[in-house]
DNA sequence: CTGAAAGCGCTTACAG
DNA sequence: CTGAAAGCGCTTACAG
């Protein structure tokens, strides 16, 4: 049997509100019953139930986090910077590993909701119809993590992917590469896959370069998916000097499937990835990539989610800075 | 403000009582009330307040789950095994980064006692005492994950990390290679350094090959410190064909400094890993290392806790199987 | 089949 | 400075 406030107001002789102003620092007791009262907590070692104390003031602490993918190392650094930020503000958080396509998304969605979370984080995954009426209908908080939404106007925090890719590209065009290749997302991912793409265009148009179709492919942001969309680039071997790859997982599946035809980055071609994962710097050679503040973003979102649960008014969004980080995959280029 | 089952009550004109019996599927109503107080529900958007529930049942459906480095590709397996399998079994978890030395662990069982988690899953770190009392203390089942206790009885699952060491060892052993090193983690480490390198040195011992102290060196299981412990070994080269490392990312580490002094793997050395994280099939070329079973070890752990929380007794602890898995990193030598 | 009442462990006016 | 009572949103005997 846990023991409760009850059992301590007995134990020290006095009524249960005294107890609970003094756990509370609440003003309304002598120095001595508080010394008593504190003595016997101790003694029986007693902590108060966040249950009855949630149900009364209608908060619990704790937050819920979506996320579409929790084994990645993108969304490992993501939830890092939440649950360090929300323990710091002490708030717990509940993760929810919604699927790959964010299937459970729903599911988890009503499993918050009866467990009272303050407020939602959802990562990565577009803010489908369904998910922001169920939200409303559960009238708590919610912010999106990288990612964003057109037509509902929920507060995010993301890097801006469009432009991120724009800088990866001409970062390339500035080592002296013109004919460059890309390894993309999928256009229908309005995520990460066609604002990527679009800034990669448009820095090709911007620097006067035109577009060679048959080097840009696609795939899934996967190690897998980037080995073969790195094979159906080698019959283009001639057409390009430089690939932007949009995810660090991609980029090494392209290098692994160059060097097993012999083919060395960056003497043979440059890379340079997108999301500065672990993998990133351990590579060899290490990859040069497009970094998001992945920790920062998680602090970030949980700052302005409890500032939403205290105020309840609309929050701004934020968008994070990215940085490209050079590593040793890009090969300055002497025009020939 | 959220409806409540008074809400509904009063709306479908019925008692409390009978709106609890429907959504509990407890017997007690017509098949018409049912219907009507149904219809209400749905109409109101009525979810059933869990802190109320749990405030009576004195069941939570939630655990917590304290990891040292979320972050790492070896908490994430583990993570998402947990997480997966107490969703399957309706239970939400609550992650709680310790930090690299586990500082925060008291802290967070605090938390965790208070939000009233049904049970507690402690990965990766050691049983240190004062958890123990608080745990006791708390009167809360938990489980050792990746870890393990000789001084209390409380059950853990985990592979056994000496005998791995010794098959990654009598491995190399059976590809040709008789003059060995090692980067192990601190033999002040009882989970993952000592066994390890007790492992490594009984399968030396086992096939009757001595032990060179000078390819023996130490790293704390981090990229970083596979780069410097590789440097303190590149002195001996001679004295040295291959190398089991007790992690990933130190072979990473070790294998990228070798590589800046042109040094190929496997051709000049060959190198066994432990983890099978996601760099191991990533790397170039991809690493032969030791796999535990991380997801599956994850599920299990669930299944043992919601066993406990439910019956209360004590539960056998369970030794996970280990694998070698074989990539490119060993190479067989002609014994010369 | 249905409802009134007590209770889970707290907090918060209210009264003294 | 201190306590009795009502109430947070439910569930569960108990009575009818």
């Amino acid at each position: 049997m846990k023991t409760t406030i009850k059992d301590v107001a007995l134990q020290a002789n006095v009524s249960i509100s005294t107890v609970s102003r003094i756990i509370n620092n609440q003003p309304g007791y002598s120095e001595a019953t508080k010394e008593k009262v504190e003595k016997v907590i101790k003694e029986m070692g007693f902590h108060p139930n966040g249950l009855a104390r949630g149900l009364i003031h209608k908060k619990t602490h704790t937050i819920g986090v979506l996320l579409p993918n929790i084994i990645s190392s993108f969304s490992s650094k993501l939830l890092n910077g939440i649950e360090e930020s929300a323990h710091e503000n002490h708030f717990s958080t509940i993760v929810c590993n919604t699927g790959p396509l964010g299937n459970r998304t729903l599911e988890y969605l009503s499993v918050l909701g009866e467990k009272k979370v303050d407020g939602i984080i959802l990562t990565s995954s577009p803010l489908k119809e369904e998910y922001y009426k169920e939200i409303k209908a559960l009238d708590i908080p919610v912010i999106l993590l990288s990612s964003m939404s057109y037509r509902y106007s929920v507060p995010y925090v993301k890097v801006d992917d469009k432009q991120a890719a724009y800088h990866a590209a001409s970062y390339l065009i500035q080592n002296g590469h013109t004919k460059i290749a890309m390894i993309s997302g999928s256009q229908d991912d309005e995520l990460a896959g066609l604002p990527r793409y679009e800034g990669f265009i448009k820095a090709l148009g911007d620097h006067g370069l035109s577009v060679n179709e048959n080097i840009i492919v696609y795939g899934d942001f996967g190690f897998q998916s980037g080995r073969t969309s790195m094979e159906q680039l080698l019959p283009f071997r001639d057409e390009f000097t430089a690939i932007f790859v949009a995810s660090d997982d991609m980029a090494m599946g392209a290098i692994s499937v160059a060097s097993e035809h012999n083919l060395k980055v960056p003497d043979d071609f440059s890379v340079i990835g997108y999301d500065n994962t672990n993998i990133a710097e351990m590579a060899i050679p290490p990859l040069t990539t497009v970094a998001q503040p992945l920790r920062e973003m998680g602090k970030v979102a949980i700052t302005k989610l409890i500032e939403m649960i205290n105020n309840q008014d609309t929050i701004a969004s934020a968008i994070m800075a990215h940085e490209i980080i050079e590593r040793k995959t890009v090969k300055k280029i002497i025009s020939t």
